[in-house]
DNA sequence: ATTGGCACTCACCTACCCAGAGTGCTAATT
DNA sequence: AATTAGCACTCTGGGTAGGTGAGTGCCAAT
């Protein structure tokens, strides 16, 4: 749909922008004469009625019956969004909050949660916020417990007290001595790297010393091949205020609030879209349909990448009605990213 | 409110527990004729009538208006409950489910979540189990490091795999090397004991060898102490298949819903609810309002404790509306709590 | 003690009308 | 050529009225 010079000008556009305004504000179907009392420019009704047919025709608005006003579409949102929006500084008591609810004295291991459920109550939406990659945090500690049949359990320690654990199964029966010997052997040699080293190290090192060291270094090396080479990594994120969804009327009914919420226990499609997010920076918005699943169809979902020294890390974002306050809600999720970055920064990385 | 012989003869009591199992198979209030008809007991409507006005003035049922039938209320509910039902032996096809989906050779991490989610699946309600309680379980090793700001992370690691980690604060500073030593000598000392009887023997031995022992041994044991003391029981419960619930045309309005959600989310009025079903063997039944949150009003709340070596641990439950066929999920939570309780029997205590 | 009969109540459904909001189109105005 | 006033039309939502059916409570008969 290739957008008419002639049918888009200045004035179908501010047009356009005034009813988007008023139907977030008030969530009325917004009618002809309203909108000319709206706007600044002085039209008749009549006038802005022609107005309305054309931005009709485009796709951007539509009425749901004959005798109501138009509300947007997604297409109407998505221009609105793009070109039309004024974005609102961020209001200072809410940049107050969230910088107080994310100060580094929070415990890391809390972090995530308190920004998702900063974002629901500042919102009055549902708030989303994703485990930070685990690729860009740094080892600490390593230790191994054998356990029967064959398994091992690895703890690992990144970062400064974020505790993973993991089984693996080895074919060789390990002693709780060669363990121990094996981790201290790893701790030494990768103790405050990164993960994503720890790994590249690893192939590398196996590659290389397959004859030179000696076979308890040999093993320790194919322990921690098996630890770290997959899939110990389980996306995830923490989800809060989901209840907020609830009251809004656009989602009130039973069979969409159950597909949302059967799509927020599931955890899959949210975490497919905000991995979307994970690949750009600064905020991104989908509208309703735009996401390509069903579930969400009647939701907005704006979301930032955030990142710790520079490097995107994770996503956190807003889920809520399509009609939201975008131009509230966006510098709000972009800060939101950028202080939940910045109290994420390890400030000490290596004791 | 003293049930009198006199009102509450043999024929009452068969016809409302007829009543309630017609009004718990189809939903709609009972009218005089129905029950006439489905009561083996050959007696006009008009007597059928009489009957129902006694067991309205007892308080065992109510009609939602003038020209409906009766449905129970909680007290009739109640007392259907304890001595009208007839349990229905478990379905063999959910039997072969349940201890197919519960067998030894589950992680014994997602063993709870398992165990939550087949309850969800089988009984179409909500599913709801307690993480077992950690003074029941053994220590198998304790690992300290330093940490900034004269913080200890302390991690240890209980039964076969599972992973608890806490943060502690020390007065005294102390190195990597006096922790490891630390952490050597309660390993010798309290490896494979449970963590009730670690506590227990942790303040024994502290009075006792107050200057006997040396300081590492005396530092250890205080480190010990900060650990177990207290507080890192973090009450949690796995929940599944909340959704089912806004399938439920009495739990279908908006508001209740969200207070239902809310709750869920919130945790704690849930938690207080089950660990009250802790204290007791068996099946415990919590009947609307009885369980004393707003909440789960229109609720009803089935549970189960669940053992490991004839010691309680944990509380299974099957949360639904008041109208839910009580005499199928009683006994499905009784096995499953039965099943769980074998599949967490750890097969090797001490290795 | 049980039952048939009967008047009564109430929810629910349908039909209907009416007011109000908003539209699209046409003809008049600028 | 763009704007506007005017008008007929459409649709929703609320309100009223009437009818039906389910179910009740009570009374008198069995």
């Amino acid at each position: 749909m290739s957008l008419n010079n002639q049918d888009l000008n200045e004035r179908s556009l501010l047009l356009l922008k005034t009813l988007v305004e008023r139907y977030i504000q008030d969530g009325q179907p917004v009618g002809s004469r309203v909108l000319s009392k709206d706007s600044e420019l002085n039209l008749s009704p009549a006038t802005i009625r022609n107005v309305m047919a054309d931005l009709e025709d485009l796709g951007l608005i539509h009425s749901p019956h004959t005798s109501a006003g138009r509300i947007p579409t997604v297409s109407g949102y998505r221009l609105f969004v793009d070109s039309l929006l004024t974005v609102k500084p961020l209001d200072a008591k809410d940049l107050a909050h969230i910088s107080q609810g994310l100060s580094e004295n929070i415990d890391p291991n809390n972090m995530i949660g308190a920004a998702s459920r900063l974002i629901s109550e500042l919102t009055n939406m549902a708030g989303v916020v994703t485990l930070p990659k685990r690729e860009l945090v740094y080892l600490r500690h390593i230790e191994f417990l054998p356990l029967s049949n064959n398994r091992i359990l690895v703890i690992f320690v990144t970062n400064e007290q974020e505790v993973h654990n993991k089984v693996i199964h080895t074919d060789k029966i390990f002693t709780a001595a060669e363990l121990q010997q094996a981790a201290n052997y790893l701790n030494s040699l990768y103790s405050g790297h990164s993960l994503a080293s720890v790994k590249a190290a690893l192939l590398k090192d196996l590659k290389h010393d397959q004859e030179r060291t000696n076979q308890a270094m040999l093993d320790a090396l194919k322990i921690a091949k098996l630890t770290f080479e997959s899939g110990h990594q389980k996306d995830d994120y923490v989800l809060s205020g989901e209840t907020n969804l609830m009251g809004f009327s656009e989602l009130a009914d039973r069979d969409h609030l159950k597909n949302l919420f059967n799509a927020f226990s599931q955890k899959r499609d949210v975490i497919h879209l905000l991995d979307q997010s994970m690949k750009a920076d600064g905020v991104q918005i989908f509208i309703g349909k735009e996401s390509g699943y069903q579930a969400f169809d009647q939701c907005s979902l704006v979301t930032s990448s955030y990142s710790v020294n520079d490097e995107i890390v994770g996503v956190l974002g807003v889920i809520g009605p399509t009609r939201m306050a975008y131009e509230k809600i966006i510098p709000f999720v972009d800060v939101t990213a950028k202080i939940l970055g910045a109290a994420l920064n390890p400030k000490t990385t290596t004791p």
